[in-house]
DNA sequence: ATGAAAGCGCTAACAG
DNA sequence: CTGTTAGCGCTTTCAT
């Protein structure tokens, strides 16, 4: 419907066959002058554009990536998405997003619909347990702070050392009762980072380590997060493993009397624009999200063609402080 | 490389023909049960994924939707994508995400490769103007608040009743000096309802009307709105376009020393579920994302079907308030 | 109820 | 330099 005319329309009105035009398409071969310029004003009278599922046909190739995220309405998997899609429209590949919701069985029927050659390779940003496909498939894959399989290569940011610069950044400035709240669904290793850091750097000072779990559903979250000032109202210092709950913390503490930063010291985790844009006075630890991306992409890349690829890649990160911690204007930038 | 497995490996280990095999994965036609059973034993041994280009081949159908943004990266982008990647999932449509990211030369490349029967359909959420092949293709499109032809249907939400509605809540709590921030991009009447809605309430109240550019750059946006409290000391109230403005603004009015809201009361625009996470105290104009993405899918897929369907849909808004306006305890629901 | 054969629109040997 | 001929993997008449 939406595109009639094909190669044999485009032949027959320049007089040619239909592999001359293919060859004028792809500049591909010898060509006469002339022959390409009969062909190209045929192709322009007959507003011709090449049917891609023919020639993937051919190719068994698609040029399109799939991109399995939680969400994309999260600010972090956003951000992670654009910059991925930007890296592989420059190359030439389309992107493909699957939203998995923490839904396992959505993201299973995603995957079991790309095996059969819809994208030529995928990226994996979720966290979902269980989802057999990975396992058996030898689509070129790429993970994203997971462990998925020992051949798929994972890029972190470092999780454990940035949770540590922070966690030390708090008690360098005083603080005494830290807590820390954390997504709890730990899959591997890298899921704890920042929690097992948290942990080291409390007991390296003598302290409580206590975390806080971080529920998916925001009003609940906000709920379970404000027991936190009932349950220990001595908390001077929050480190907090992403910038949603640094945020309802920020809140919750002025519902709660508390003055931040002098009474009470925030770092959240991620960083991403939206964050700083919204919440400029957040200190954070901030994640290299155009470096992964970048990162992610290089690695697929060498798989799509055969190459060899580190089992994986760590990129660091960068505690930005801002007003939420004390002695800001000392070793802030702004 | 990552299925070599056919339709015909299938159908010789079965003892079927191909045609057989093709039968009883789409469940057409007269089968018997030991063939059914044979077959799928065979598939399921094979592992056996149908290849979609090929199916694709022959329906000359991809289910394929193309979304384009300016960036999945924005909050209010990356909702809207959410929520239509939903929709579409259900309905067996998957997504292609193009970030225009404001650049009409890459949403052009981006579209002249998609008219080649890549995608069924296509959403098209950007502001980016003179892109000629929106005029030319018969590929199924809906646009989303921008008007691309008579024939393109177009999903608002109430633009200007929903600045209307900001602006008077402004001015019922006595904001006497009410500046308002805008995009300006005006592409159309749409893009400039909110303004026109803050003029018209402005003159209705003898107030002047004083708009600033929102610029793209989160730099040089901070310093142009910097400017505000400079040229216009006494403002009392401000209206912005978006919620990122707004949140800038309230970090520059505690650095100008203005108390929000005694001093000054602002109000923002878009209401993502982000920015209510981020800035629950914020007072914004709430568009209705998943009624909209429901709306475009709906339109589109009507379009899919050559059905007759509306030139433009027009969704109410919501102003939530919150502690950046005066009164927000008695008018709030919090 | 199942098989044989003819495409879908394009590309790529192989001739000439 | 250009045309002819086979497919790519699947679906779908048309027979049987």
């Amino acid at each position: 419907m939406s595109q009639r005319i094909k190669l044999e329309d485009v032949a027959k009105l320049a007089g040619v066959s239909r592999a001359t035009v293919s060859r004028v398409i792809n500049r591909r071969g010898y060509l006469s002058q002339r022959t390409i310029l009969k062909v190209e004003q045929a192709m322009e009278r007959l507003d011709y554009h090449p049917n891609v599922i023919a020639r993937q046909m051919h190719s068994q190739r698609t040029n399109l990536i799939g991109i399995i995220v939680p969400t994309v309405g999260n600010p972090f998997f956003g951000e992670l998405t654009a910059a991925m899609e930007h890296e592989l429209f420059k190359k030439g590949y389309k992107v493909l997003v699957g939203d998995a919701l923490n839904d396992p069985e959505k993201e299973q029927r995603y995957l079991r619909q790309l095996l059969g050659h819809q994208v030529d390779g995928l990226i994996i940003a979720t966290h979902n347990a269980n989802i057999p496909e990975y396992q058996n498939t030898n689509l070129p894959i790429v993970a994203i702070d997971r462990f998925l399989r020992s051949d798929i290569p994972v890029v972190y940011s470092d999780n454990y050392g940035g949770a540590k610069q922070a966690c030390e950044a708090l008690i360098q400035r005083g603080a005494k009762y830290i807590i820390h709240t954390d997504d709890l669904s730990p899959l591997n290793d890298q899921d704890t980072a920042r929690r097992r850091a948290y942990e080291a750097v409390m007991k390296a000072h003598d302290r409580p380590a206590i975390t806080y779990p971080s529920l998916p559903d925001p009003k609940q979250n906000r709920e379970a997060l404000q027991k936190i000032f009932i349950e220990h109202p001595e908390v001077d210092a929050i480190f907090t493993s992403n910038d949603l709950d640094a945020a309802t913390l920020l809140d919750l503490a002025v519902e709660n009397g508390y003055v931040v930063p002098d009474q009470l010291q925030i770092i959240g985790y991620d960083g991403t624009q939206t964050t700083q844009r919204l919440l400029p006075r957040l200190a954070t630890v901030v994640q290299p999200i155009p470096a992964m991306a970048k990162k992610a992409i290089e690695l697929l890349e060498a798989k799509l063609n055969q190459q060899a690829v580190p089992e994986e890649v760590v990129l660091s990160v960068n505690l930005k402080l801002g007003s939420t911690v004390k002695n800001y204007k000392i070793n802030g930038e702004y």
